[in-house]
DNA sequence: GATGAATGAGCTTTCATTCAT
DNA sequence: CATGAATGAAAGCTCATTCAT
């Protein structure tokens, strides 16, 4: 039995991991320094080396819940509409989402993400492998809901799908070009009319 | 009179350039050290101070040539065609580019470019002003080429264009998922519709 | 609560100052690398920067306990004697200790000082203000010890009294060319008589 | 037979000398770069080398130049004087010229050179030796103009002159702190007395 | 468990001097 | 003689990590 409580050891962790996130965010990897961190949390040099081994370790633990919420986003609204309502609802939710401040922090951990797994092979690989899981999801909402969907390479679609909206994240949250209504409005249609008239 | 000509000072600059792109592409820019650079390119550690006032100097003419390239990229094609075959070979273009290591080379680069300057607000700015003028050449593509351009918000239309293609660049070059031929067929058709059917 | 108390600390950082100021002396500013304090203090190179942000804060941190304890001297002397006593007392006291080899190193900081603190004008308008300090005290001794003392202009007594001595502490110490007895004994009748006979 | 003249050469090193004196007074010796001098004086980075074989050399030729000046003021003001004339000549001179810029380059240079001689005890004894012939010519003036010159300690009486003037000339050039009339009257009346009275 | 002082390799940059042209 | 590109040792400073308290 630990000293204290499991819940408060969790809430401690989960407090550096938003502190850090919201660093990480801003700073980018290599210049987000672990005394960065600790002075926003509060907790002491060598005290988050109890709940992390190392810097890196603080990343991507932070990645891979990044990853899992998207993950279940996508899972959720498949599981609960057609094709044509999921496009249009998750296109909305993901940029719209782009208001929010915290989302924005999102999209910028998330390349910063990329560009640090990109540097090392190893990192790589698990991140391709991780990344793939979005594609079942996927795939499930196109069998279920579109007419001739087995004509479709539904991994194409979905390739072109996440791509394409990851491309409109980075141009409105890295790089701080918003989006306008008009923009989403043009890229949804293009989106619905890529499977829909195919 | 200078000791060397002034095609050796350009060609060993040119030189320089060459080498510190490669590093910066792999490693990123806080991660690639002047001794990386001065490794690769065998000046000596004092030598490079000759040619750049400093690593971010190095840095940020090779962005400036990176943006110009891909705008007189725009610039040419734009010239020559209808929107139609701009779009095809736009795409086309950039797409089968990165097959290509430099021009996988040249994304990581830019994506590494645009997560530095949303650090710094300033740069930002200016990096904002010259993306802008990518959008220059894509209206006057668009007026003269699509009936009914008029009707078209060819500022949304080139946000959107460049900005899913840059997606799409970015889960091929930087993240390693390549992007099959089915998704390139897909993505221009969509592309093309989204102007034509509106 | 701090990993070590609170004096050993203190002890510490005053352990760094003392060999800074040993180093600083005889090398000057510019030509004393903070190796040179790391080595003869015995701290780490990382170490220094805990107890001081740069080397120029050591070096000012140890200018401004230089002057407090002059101005802490001239206050002590003037409290307790007349002027002449004082004069004969201050004299003889500042220009005596350097036979005492911290007290010529207090000297030399103290010129090195004066030198550094010219190139920086911001420094230099600090510098003299904290100098004027120096005046105020002698002129309570003036105007308390001396018959007719509103007649004389202390503040150019004052002057004379504190550059004069300097320069006879700078051609001992630092020239290192040392003062006779006889030097003294004419330079402190010289300026008895300043004062009297005036 | 040299390829230019004798003059010319001897035109440039002035030249040279003259550039960085002014630098070597603003900056101090170590602070100083051959950058600096280099880019003061129009000479190209090599070409300074056929002048002068270091950095130190050209700051020690400056020096000499000083001391070499300081002495033949000494000596011609001793030459056609009576003690007391020379007393008020010698410090009105000294003391009046820092007026002038030049003359508070020149007292800068002068504690700069005694700083950087310091560090090093084999110039250290040249230095002295060299400031020891200040002294023959202050007694030649002492044992020619004052009644009972032998009962004076003449080698004591010059050190305190010079010593102290030396003490203002600091004050006022360097530490920036400027003698009013008062304190030029107070300390040349202090000094006469001091031969006279005794 | 928690603390923060300590470590030292490594970073960017500077600069007196050299030497090919 | 003149030039300025090249050199590389060394500077001040940072920072992930460790460990005595």
């Amino acid at each position: 039995m630990p000293k204290i409580s499991e819940e408060k050891l969790k809430a401690k962790r989960d407090h550096i991991i938003a502190c850090a996130f919201k660093v990480f965010s801003e700073k980018g990897y290599d210049a987000t320094t672990m005394d960065d961190i600790v002075k926003l949390s509060g907790v002491s040099k060598g005290g988050i080396y109890h709940y992390f081994p190392s810097k890196e370790d603080v990343f991507f633990d932070i990645a891979e819940i990044q990853l899992a919420k998207r993950q279940a986003l996508i899972a959720e609204l498949a599981s609960k509409s057609d094709f044509e309502t999921f496009l249009k609802v998750y296109i909305k939710t993901v940029i719209k989402a782009l208001d929010d401040e915290t989302e924005v922090m999102n999209a910028k951990f998330s390349f910063e993400f990329w560009s640090i797994v990109t540097r090392a092979p190893k990192l790589q690989q698990y991140a391709q492998r991780r990344f793939a899981g979005f594609y079942k999801d996927l795939e499930q909402v196109f069998s279920d809901g579109v007419d001739g969907a087995k004509s479709l390479d539904v991994s194409a679609i979905g390739y072109v799908l996440i791509a394409t909206i990851d491309g409109i994240i980075h141009t409105h949250a890295v790089m701080g070009i918003k989006a306008s209504d008009a923009v989403i409005e043009y890229y949804t249609k293009a989106m619905i009319n890529m499977v829909k008239n195919n």
